[in-house]
DNA sequence: ACAAAAGTGTTCTAGATACACCCATGA
DNA sequence: TCATGGGTGTATCTAGAACACTTTTGT
């Protein structure tokens, strides 16, 4: 399918966001740099992210570093900005990671920016020999090259792309119920929202549709469970013609 | 300032949309293929575009591209979306056309896609030894390269974005009537709009500023002049939660 | 029996929609 | 004086906001 050789000036980076039900997380990969006596010269993360083969289209290497990173392929992936400044791999410690791995740290690289959505709870990673975590994104610290950045502009994408259309659920699992996906907007949108106002606002929604299941094993009433049906959304969505600001 | 090596791997391309009162534009440039014996092989038209120096911020690509095709500088300019599908050049006229230009034809090149928003009126465009040309956004064939899926995500973004932020002043002149700007939704959403609703919708927006000055020359009433205040946008706007969906 | 989250209704306010006539100007 | 687009108000309906108690389960 995929030839050997790789494009060196176009990348991927992946922005992995997790959602477990208390935090918006991001999957970052640890980047450390060993000297010739084994001794670390530095430590950090970077978002997931790769060069692209010649004959590979960027969605498809999105979704192979992906699938590489964490072992699944049915995630939505949303391309949502490229960064091309002449001087953003620069920096000295990432020149110097750069040639350890064996690239030309004067190569001049454009990176086109995904962002991949999941539910924490339901997916496991398989991280290969890399060593990855989740961190909430608030607590993010310095990142490797431009990656503070290429997260930042991803969550604003994220917040405004969730208003237009329904993608949240891809942040839950298949089955959840109103006060989780209550939670993920009041974890996403940092806010509080009224419980009852919410659940007259989902009612009206058909495209949220009521299963014959409840939550089990918890230790209070059990929830009433829901899943979204893309099925619906497409049928019952309509033009809308809104000034909202 | 920049460097005359240019990178063969990475373009942008600006779709140039223009409001003229009537219709939303967009600038083509003419594309003719002469042949050896001075016949013409081929004319179409594509989007302004061009490869980026190699010490050039794509930003800074984009505005050089459409300064080069318009003469003028200050102009609203969003970058929306990259291409990068290996065969997106590799069409039997493209590679004839890229080689009559001295191009590598087989080269792997991604493009980052920009759209740039003016008024038609407003602005004179100085095209040097090209030739271009307005042409209504429902009324663009078959383009170049692969232009026209350039052009429809443009629109789509477009489209979206005007949604949630005040950009659909860009493409008005600095002092409009308020007719204008209606007409200008309504053509933007192919719709139509309640006069009387729409100007109450609009005297709540406070950065909205009515000005003392009317509309002159005109067979009619002379309308109220507005402009649009980013200041004032930028102060009173707030953060909103909805899921409008 | 207690702790924990689920689930539910009413009142008030603000915004959306539908709709028709008079006004100021240039030709 | 006519043609053209500018400018205005009311009544109805729908959606948003504020607010507190009972229910069901596991421990």
């Amino acid at each position: 399918m995929v030839s050997d050789s790789i494009n060196p000036n176009i990348s991927v980076d992946c922005v992995v966001f997790g959602y477990d039900f208390k935090h918006l997380n991001v999957l970052l990969v640890e980047r450390t740099l060993i000297g010739v006596n084994n001794e670390t010269i530095f430590s950090d993360y970077s978002l997931a992210g790769n060069h692209i083969y010649e004959d590979e289209d960027i969605d498809g290497a999105a979704s192979r570093i992906l699938e590489d990173l964490t072992g699944f392929k049915k995630v939505y992936l949303k391309q949502f900005q490229s960064f091309a400044h002449p001087d953003r791999l620069k920096k000295i410690r990432d020149q110097k990671w750069l040639r350890s791995i064996g690239y030309n740290s004067q190569n001049r690289v454009i990176t086109v920016g995904y962002y991949a959505l999941l539910n924490c709870k339901e997916v496991t990673i398989h991280p290969g020999n890399r060593i990855v975590k989740w961190t909430p994104v608030e607590k993010v610290k310095k990142l490797a090259f431009d990656h503070n950045e290429i997260l930042s502009n991803a969550l604003d994408d994220l917040r405004l792309k969730m208003r237009t259309s329904p993608i949240g659920y891809e942040l839950l699992p298949k089955k959840f119920t109103l006060s989780q996906l209550q939670k993920l907007y009041e974890v996403i949108y940092d806010t509080r929202i009224d419980k009852r106002n919410f659940r007259k606002k989902i009612a009206k929604l058909n495209y949220i549709v009521p299963l014959n299941e409840k939550q089990k094993g918890v230790a209070h009433k059990p929830a009433q469970l829901y899943m979204y049906s893309q099925e619906v959304f497409e049928i019952t969505k309509r033009e809308f013609f809104d000034i909202t600001i």
